[in-house]
DNA sequence: TTAAGTGCAAAATCTTTGCAAATGT
DNA sequence: ACATTTGCAAAGATTTTGCACTTAA
């Protein structure tokens, strides 16, 4: 798993150091979407607030990751699918589903936005899909 | 117009105080959700932040408005439909088309949410809808 | 009259910025 | 060696809380 988030580093040209490292893998190992305090905790020890909020934005600049803002207004964080998205255009376009129990907040690449019949006076360019409710691993 | 709103205010047992009419009016004048900034500015000569602030949470609990976050992952409030919504359970389950040249919120009540195919091991209780584009207004 | 609402000041968060020291390539 | 990245401190911004004063019912 390192591989990957290494090659993900370099192909953005972005140095890699022990937490960005950390994080990525983080992230790639969690199918939910993390929030940065989430992170903050996880790694106080080895990096500080300022470091997180910077790596995040330079890996949502440089297209590895995606934000998504929660119920709450809280920013999250998944690794983006490589084939789906790409610098200039973060296509997230997939349902988010945030379950109230738990609180994970899971990315349903599998399913489809579904068709819209919305007038064609205005322009879509990105689509949302939230799901709030309680998620398979509660709902036992 | 004011009356509808001294109405919504008698029925949730709050007071009519100036500010709390003076907001409601602009939200039911306007068919967009409105950010508490937006409401500081237009408001700062009659009242203050934390006054906005608490009669928007106070509206919420009542049910009268209903809150949704934007892309920033800020608060925007817009007027509840009466039919659709109560204290408990703000079915807001209609379409928000935000606006990425005019920044406005625009809710979509006459679109419904279709139907999405979901694995039945989750369950909904509520959906977000969330578009991004450009509006009929700045369309042309 | 009196419970609810307001304003102000202050605390608590969250996020950003500047800069010197440390680190990756 | 040199550009990047980090940590710390400090500034900004946003939201919440406490409390005395004011106001609607």
């Amino acid at each position: 798993m390192e591989e990957v988030v290494i090659n993900k580093l370099k192909k953005s040209g972005l140095k890699k150091t022990e937490i960005r490292t950390q994080i990525l893998m983080y992230l790639l190992s969690k199918s939910s979407a993390i929030s940065q305090p989430e992170l903050e905790k996880k790694f106080k020890e080895i990096s500080d607030r300022v470091t997180i909020y910077r790596a995040l934005s330079a890996f949502e600049e440089k297209g590895i990751v995606h934000k998504v803002m929660d119920i709450h207004g809280t920013a999250r964080y998944a690794i983006c699918n490589e084939s789906t998205c790409d610098v200039k255009n973060h296509s997230d376009e997939h349902i988010h589903f945030h379950c109230t129990q738990c609180d994970e907040i899971t990315c349903l690449e599998d399913l489809n936005i579904p068709e819209l019949n919305i007038s064609n006076s205005y322009s879509i360019q990105k689509i949302n899909l939230n799901i709030e409710g309680v998620c398979i691993n509660c709902n036992e």
